[in-house]
DNA sequence: CTTTGATATAAGTAATTGATTATATAAGTA
DNA sequence: TACTTATATAATCAATTACTTATATCAAAG
């Protein structure tokens, strides 16, 4: 398996994506699990249009996946990303996200929106 | 050895300072060899005091050291940064500088600044 | 001690960024 | 169909950023 050569311009893109608070601890939420737009806005203290243009940053650079489901919309890594090693092994060095998880279970919002839609 | 815990804002504020074109290439120069200011000013199509504002920022951020030598500043990577492991691996994804070396040693200025000032 | 070369700092500025509010779209439901 | 909920887009704006030019500092050489 090769190394990618990656450039420094593609490089300083991905890292300006990911120098952003909101969107890196975005991305270490969607390490472990995908989340919908909702949750994201119940976890920042932010508007819903700023969260929706964080999203589209990340999505407009293919570090995300959408998926729509019913009236929800649902974000997760994109595995197949070229930068997905570097991505990973900065992820890898962040501090854990898991009290946001626990507050979505606690405060219902990971429940009213991540039930199956069947 | 343990794995250093490292917070969101830590990590974002790294990630800016290398999500900068100029600071990202002077840090992939650095992983080779040390580098004085002159050397940075030949290289870059940038003035003496745009380079000396991009070095203050990696200074401040103890990402580089600074070793005078006579008139010279030599600068190079702070290996003893707590994020460097991070520092490292996104270094090792982008392409080399080795053209940019071959530049310095083409046009003389490798030599004028960093003969051995004894 | 004055000049020269190397580097740093200060002040000013245009471009970019990340938020806001208002509005549009899209899907589910009464 | 009309109403509600979820999400996206548009317009605007204040803060930040990365340059520029002008000036200061600092070390070596005359």
């Amino acid at each position: 398996m090769e190394k990618t050569i990656i450039s420094i311009e593609e490089t300083t893109a991905l890292l300006k994506l990911l120098s952003d608070k909101t969107r890196l601890t975005m991305l270490k939420l969607l390490e472990s699990d995908e989340c919908c737009v909702c949750e994201f806005v119940e976890l920042f203290q932010m508007s819903q249009p700023a969260i929706s243009q964080h999203l589209k940053k990340l999505r407009s650079a293919s570090v995300v996946n959408e998926t729509r489901r019913g009236q929800w919309v649902f974000y997760s890594l994109n595995d197949q990303h070229p930068m997905y090693p570097l991505i990973q092994s900065i992820l890898s060095e962040v501090e854990s996200q898991d009290d946001k998880v626990q507050h979505l279970i606690e405060s219902g919002t990971r429940v009213t929106c991540c039930v199956d839609p069947k």
